[in-house]
DNA sequence: TGTACATCAGTGAACGCGCGTTCACTGATGTAC
DNA sequence: TGTACATCAGTGAACGCGCGTTCACTGATGTAC
């Protein structure tokens, strides 16, 4: 952030990176512009310079949610690789770590309740952080005799499914926040057991 | 709703019910308590006769939807018995089956971001909900044997998590709306898979 | 049955507030000569 | 290296708006006699 004098220096970065601590802190309807660009050190009118509104740039956090994400779940099924299995369960791993690591993106996301085909670019992006698990899910059903394997992006749902739940329900005080259970360990265990469902992991434990 | 001429009959009610219905047709954001009232008929101040204030009221909509979701999740399971599996099943549709008809019950208890530890009251009926869930979760336990036997609360706990993450995500134009499969077939066929995982079902479909 | 009265649900006007957005402007910055 | 100038990022004042909330009030309702 070097900041020159009278101008910011990268004022745009600056203030979307306000806007996500802010829904970080007080949720999606904590955030106002007015309030990111005071955080940001600047007149609610600076933003109009760098964005087209308010929607505009809650839009923008998410898209950079977006490229994070899937370049941590990308990053992670490369770590578990040859193994398909390695892979798989380190993406799955991905997701909940990056709800921990980025929850301001997670929640510009997923709860702000901005569409992900505001723009071509977001939902693009967006799709791509999809077909990470998706392959993974895909490379993974190989290991199954076709005959009982599941649709890979049936497969892939379950997981995306369960992962959101767990974030969702037992991270950041959400109703099942008072569980003994870390979202970490339910998350892992209910993979397990699907997997093993698919016959991907052995019966006994 | 016996409108009485000045006096409205049933006012208390009439708010709750138009609070659920903006909060479904805008979501969680989109409602206000000066719109409620005018979908009541009435003026913004006469809400304070029946509620403290805006938050007030949701936490009320969000009461009355735990109280129905607890009701719908025990009479599906009622329904199963005595077959433990089969109530566990219908009791996991009961899930789905309760985002579908009730969303502004639904939006109201999970997306508006009233803590379930608001009053003491929404917090009972809240852990109500969840028991009826474990109860069927704990039963089904029963027929698996002790030593790979996993807590009843954490079986539960995934079963919700895949639900909830279901309803987040393929449904209401959600980010994985566009994906071709129902969320009814995909929590039915994720459920399976899950317990077949468990033992619970015969491995081969 | 008719009248006087207490109750209290809803009115209507007003408030302060913070929001997103606009506009003419200003002055720091980088460039051309 | 020094000066004149064009650019354009950010200012500051203002706007209209709808929000949640308050208050003194009014008049429909139900009850007591």
């Amino acid at each position: 952030m070097l900041k020159r004098g009278y101008h910011h220096g990268n004022l745009r970065q600056a203030l979307i990176d306000a806007a996500l601590a802010l829904i970080e802190t007080k949720g999606p309807a904590g955030f106002t512009l007015s309030e990111a660009a005071k955080q940001a050190g600047v007149t609610p009118a600076a933003v109009y310079r760098h964005f087209a509104g308010r929607d505009d740039l809650i839009a923008e956090a998410a898209r950079q949610g977006y490229v994070i994400f899937a370049e941590t779940m990308q990053c992670a099924y490369d770590g578990g690789q040859p193994s398909a299995l390695a892979a798989f369960e380190a993406t799955g791993r991905a997701y909940l770590a990056f709800a921990r690591k980025h929850p301001g993106h997670y929640i510009a996301m997923f709860e702000s309740g901005i569409s992900v085909n505001r723009t071509a670019d977001l939902a693009a992006v967006a799709l791509h952080a999809r077909d990470v698990l998706e392959k993974a899910a895909q490379e993974l059903a190989q290991l199954i005799p076709p005959e009982k394997r599941p649709p890979p992006a049936v497969f892939s749902a379950h997981i995306w499914a369960l992962s959101h739940g767990v974030v969702e329900l037992f991270t950041r005080g959400a109703p099942g926040a008072q569980s003994p259970y870390l979202p970490e360990d339910l998350l892992e265990s209910g993979i397990g057991i699907y997997l093993r469902g698919l016959g991907l992991l052995p019966a006994d434990d």
